[in-house]
DNA sequence: CTGTAGTGCTTGCACACGGAAGCATATCGG
DNA sequence: CCGATATGCTTCCGTGTGCAAGCACTACAG
């Protein structure tokens, strides 16, 4: 039956996440500072136009609430980071913009993260497999903004 | 580079998780009156010989922590899901046992689960993609315990 | 111009979680 | 037998998160 594979997938990816997270997670903070979310809510930044975002949209990419964007904003624009940025057009938005010092420090992370990501598939899984691997999971969230290739 | 390949795989295992979670556990929680991870505890205990695992081995499968063991417990043994057990040779440990009534509603909750999961893959991933995805999750934590076939 | 609906953001509240500390028990070396 | 160390579990505290309410502003119909 093909339910039972599908499950079995599911329940493996849920596994999958909670393994690499708490793998990952610690190195990243200790070693910059940085959480893991947060990392991949500058990662958005560095990879969006003039390295800014609405809140709004900075959510549904992260698959949070706004009220997470609003506060996960506060520390990263305490550490100049990120800054804030209105609209003159429409002045309920308000964009969060990548500093330049929130650049460099992402393209660090991102680094050491590269690096981890290599470091947990080698031995196990060749370079086709990984590929695939990408792929297959890329279809769940291909047709959603904020897919960063 | 092999390592972009891996991170962008990465990447994407962490989008595909928040993407299904913000799915699956709505539905979940409206139709069974369970979250997700309390159905992937009681889930564990449903495969566990007798039904019943030491709390310590519990945190390892989940990968949590054994204080979000303890609690988890509080409400599913107030519903009558599961139920303490001393170990008459260790005093430390306590077991949690299944209860039937417990048994039955993870039955039915892990049909709806597995009603969702092969809705989440119609239409994007054919039976062999499914397999595939299966197999490469599962290399993450083949050699941990708990893995649920 | 005006009222009504919709949108973007923030705040208050409740809840889930991890880590450190604390307690009870077990194990082991002397 | 007894102290020292290790293990299993719970409690306390700080943090992170979603949801609902609230506020400010926009868009649109009349």
């Amino acid at each position: 039956m093909s339910n039972a594979t599908a499950l079995s997938a599911l329940l493996r990816l849920f596994r999958a996440q909670a393994f690499l997270d708490a793998r990952l997670n610690p190195e990243l903070n200790s070693v910059h500072g940085l959480g893991l979310t947060e990392l991949l809510l500058l990662m958005q930044l560095a990879h969006a136009p003039l390295h800014r975002l609405r809140r709004v949209d900075l959510a549904q990419r992260l698959h949070t609430s706004q009220s997470t964007i609003t506060r996960m904003c506060l520390p990263l624009e305490k550490s100049g980071f990120v800054k804030r940025e209105a609209d003159p057009r429409d002045a309920r938005v308000g964009y969060v913009v990548l500093s330049r010092t929130g650049l460099t420090r992402v393209e660090e992370a991102e680094k050491t993260l590269k690096r981890k990501a290599a470091e947990v598939f080698r031995d196990r899984w060749d370079s086709d497999e990984i590929a695939t691997l990408s792929e297959l999971l890329g279809r769940f969230t291909a047709a959603l903004p904020g897919d960063i290739p």
